[in-house]
DNA sequence: ATTAATACATAAGAGTTTTATGTATTAAAA
DNA sequence: TTTTAATACATAAAACTCTTATGTATTAAT
């Protein structure tokens, strides 16, 4: 039997109603945390990011840890078990390849983000 | 039997490493598209699309039309078959609440855009 | 003649994320 | 002091979106 009675069930006030234009990006956005960070863990990337974006944008766990899991197995990071109390934390961080990897990421990042705005915005398609 | 041999053997020289951050991004170009220019047929879109990103958005088929039939089933499209000689065209419009929605989705757009900025580009977030 | 471009369409599969569930420790609140 | 919320990990089923492959047909170019 279960000790906790319910879960997740915090009900969020607003939903965000664009976080599907997210899809595709969650990669580059861990890669570049961790390019600022030096390294974080899962938990800690959830808060930072909520708090960078205000909220926006809600990494949810289903989506972070496979997502961590699977650049670790790419070789773009390494992960560093710590306890911290009786609760173990996975500190991740980038790997030399995996700092080069970002360097790709963030510049097709940069050039998608140029052409979205192009597409949406033609007033400032004069260049 | 099929009188024509090979299909789809163009061969593009440079692939396109960045398409899948334009997931989720679909709905939003195609409506921004036909608040600019009144009325598109498919073809069209797909052409008009890879000139005004230089290439670098290829939208497919197998993604536009599905797409276009959703947004008409879901009432934002209005359709109009031309014949072209013995073609046909589809040609698409907004309606009224396609026009509506359209303004939502650019906003949720321009926000998203303003946060993958800030995320991807920390030397901006002074605001 | 044959190929490429124009013009539509759909289905199978791949890939990513959401939602739901599971476990466990610690801090805060009732 | 018992319950709840926050911290911290994890995985599986389902949903969703797009790619790839396929199908049909007309017209322009080679």
């Amino acid at each position: 039997m279960n000790s906790w009675k319910q879960r997740n069930c915090s009900i969020p006030i607003q939903i965000m109603g664009n976080q599907k234009l997210y899809k595709g990006s969650l990669q580059t956005i861990l890669l570049t945390l961790l390019e600022n960070n030096e390294k974080m863990y899962g938990y800690e990337i959830t808060q930072h990011v909520k708090e960078l974006t205000k909220g926006e944008l809600q990494i949810t766990e289903g989506a972070l840890y496979p997502a961590l899991h699977k650049l670790e197995s790419d070789g773009l990071l390494d992960v560093e078990v710590v306890k911290v109390g009786n609760r173990f934390r996975k500190y991740y961080k980038l790997t030399a390849s995996g700092t080069k990897e970002t360097a790709n990421k963030l510049a097709e990042m940069q050039e998608f983000l140029k052409t979205m705005q192009h597409l949406v915005n033609p007033k400032f398609s004069l260049e």
